[in-house]
DNA sequence: CTAAAAACATACCTCTTGGTATCTTTTAAA
DNA sequence: TTTAAAAGATACCAAGAGGTATGTTTTTAG
């Protein structure tokens, strides 16, 4: 196998088996043996690919977690269209298509700003900037909607933007 | 000092500094020896208090987290008057009620349920009923509201109280 | 005043943690 | 085919975790 290749694949082993495993029993308790351990790999090759856990930490909120979000929550909002069908669609058909596992696991980025949010500085903004763009795509939406008249004018958009992440996140949380 | 007395005391001080701490830096992370540092005091006493660091947490969670849900979001709601209005400054008095340290510290309720709910049935079953109970208060404040006719009767409580309360956790967490 | 029990302190044990040092194997380049 | 570098394995370490055993001090009861 090409040694590029190799490489790749461990690293997206790695950061796959970490985003189930901090997902599921949060970052601080998931500790690097056990990552290992559930790769079959070793700890050798993990400090050979990861400088250290932190930087696995943030591997894992950059590579799988924004991704997650903008799949499911940023990317459909960019669809064109009636503005507030797409705002509206775009929650519900989220909320429904979380399956057991899911609701019980929490919001990963949700999970990562309780637990290591305010622990370093790299992880509160590497989560901020996912929440930054996701407000700033809604307010996009929001605006087109109040230009295109589907959308009650009178609205703050910023402040529905950011009601709007609160209370799905608290939704995904409770 | 009485024998009694002392024990309660130290057991509060215990209760105090844990619950601080497990805000603060959360309950995983936070370990007795800390707790006990903090105290003054050492981990023999702690241990003759407390039989191991869960009865600890669940200490904490029926003993300070519970109160400060009751006080903050439960009591007001049973006052007499119209009941919409109490709804709205109920929860709108909290939000603004909550200092700097508050908001960055999120709600301790809800870090205790994103860190170790899923991982003892224990604590599960002590945060599940704090928020029963908040539910239960919040839909007799909303069935009295539409008997008096303050609250729009066609709304479903158990919907709206379960709403309330994951909308106000997101807009906490977030 | 004495003896037992409660409150607290000290020392230690085992296990897990993140991380390092070093060795072997695999791949790439000459 | 040799050699250097990358990938991975093995062994280890110091620090911190929860918890126990046993000591000393303080309070209570007779």
């Amino acid at each position: 196998m090409l040694q590029n290749q190799k490489s790749e694949l461990t690293k997206q082993i790695i950061l796959d088996k970490s985003f189930t495993l901090f997902y599921e029993n949060g970052f601080k308790t998931t500790s690097v043996d056990k990552i290992m351990k559930a790769t079959k790999l070793t700890k050798g090759a993990f400090y050979h690919h990861y400088k250290n856990k932190k930087e696995l930490g943030l591997a894992v909120i950059s590579l799988k977690v924004q991704q997650r979000v903008y799949n499911g929550m940023i990317t459909p909002l960019l669809q064109s269209g009636n503005a507030l069908q797409i705002l509206e669609s775009t929650f519900l058909d989220r909320l429904k298509s979380f399956p057991v596992y899911d609701k019980q696991h929490g919001c990963p980025m949700n999970n990562f700003i309780n637990e290591v949010g305010d622990l370093e500085v790299a992880y509160q903004l590497a989560l901020r900037r996912i929440i930054e763009d996701w407000k700033a795509a809604l307010i996009q939406l929001i605006n087109r909607g109040q230009q295109e008249n589907t959308i009650n004018k009178t609205v703050p958009s910023n402040s529905v933007a950011v009601y709007l992440i609160s209370a799905f996140e608290g939704i995904r949380g409770i």
